[in-house]
DNA sequence: TGTTAGTTAGTGAGTAATCACTAACTTTGC
DNA sequence: GCAAAGTTAGTGATTACTCACTAACTAACA
């Protein structure tokens, strides 16, 4: 478990991120956020790259969190999915500090052991979005004339691209509105 | 224009991003790469910011290049698109450093003029992707039920996220190959 | 044609600032 | 009284960038 101060370590973390990049991201930047010296950094996590692998485990058990409430109710795979991206949605707008981390893999590139936790998370998501989409096809709600790894692609791509877009330009528009525009459009060209 | 040595600065610092992430771009490596010494870049670019900028530039006109070309022959505009994305998936291919770059916009994010550029890079191309998407849906040959903006945002969307993938995956998987299952699958869904 | 002046592209040495990180000491709270 | 969490004051390495200077080439002109 993560103490209160880690908590907020990983905290402004995301905030710096979002400010201004990675390169943002700095013992230094990171204390002046908090409110603490450098080194008190120190005292909660042993260097850097635990901190790094810190906003990527809080990433982690944030979408399991949410992919396991959404998985254990009783609707069907169709509405399952919807039910995922619009919750989704609501969550980049109550703290958009988290797009610029969870859609930037660019971020974690340059050490292996953290570009390899990112694909590793990314193929995780990947296989529960294509059970959902498997199980709205076996019930014959979802066309099935495309196999469920191209809908999943599908469906992931667009919503990172839509959501890589409000960010780009300065949360200027309404992500949840436009989100369920765009799932909107999704549902027509997927459903039978 | 460029002078050979602009060029030379703007191709190695394709391949340090490629290599080890934006991080990997600075003065030192960049001459080290080269072959000359550091002060020798600010010969040919007055600093770091010019160099970026030269980066996205370098960007621009390559797929200002590729889109004309497309744009100006006699298809109708759901060959077009084939076409455009088919391309896309070869010049991946044979250069994987420019996909480090192009999909990576986190790359730009620390410097607010830098992500202004790359916004409106992305809207350019959007514009184009969505005047083929129109063309299309007029001569009846994609439908129509879903505005031309969606489509655009699933295409590009979904390319985006496969190539993300591949550049994940260490490059151990066929691009143009499941590029071109993919496009498959994205005109079975979008054909009327 | 030979000299002079100017340009281009390079060099090694060095700048201040910033990076992640540490040693040694002090404060705080149970 | 002791461990956890904080501090100040540093470390060497690296950052973008500048300094004075030079070799090689080109243009101008008596």
């Amino acid at each position: 478990m993560l103490s209160e101060r880690q908590k907020e370590i990983i905290n402004a973390s995301f905030e710096l991120i979002s400010e201004g990049g990675i390169q943002a991201l700095t013992i230094k930047n990171l204390s002046k956020k908090i409110g603490i010296s450098e080194p008190a950094i120190y005292r909660h996590y042993e260097n850097k790259m635990q901190i790094l692998c810190g906003i990527l485990e809080s990433f982690k058990i944030q979408t399991a969190n949410l992919l396991g409430k959404i998985l254990n109710n009783d609707d069907n795979g169709f509405v399952k999915i919807e039910e995922l991206f619009t919750r989704l949605f609501q969550i980049f707008n109550e703290n958009p500090s988290i797009v610029a981390v969870i859609f930037s893999e660019e971020i974690f590139m340059n050490e292996e052991i953290l570009k390899n936790k990112v694909a590793g998370l990314m193929k995780e998501n990947d296989n529960l979005l294509q059970k959902l989409i498997i199980q709205a096809q076996e019930v014959n709600i979802m066309r099935s004339d495309i196999p469920a790894s191209h809908i999943s692609t599908l469906l992931m791509g667009t919503v990172r691209l839509l959501v890589k877009r409000w960010q780009l330009s300065n949360y200027n528009f309404n992500i949840v509105e436009e989100g369920m525009n765009q799932l909107n459009s999704l549902k027509t060209i997927l459903k039978v």
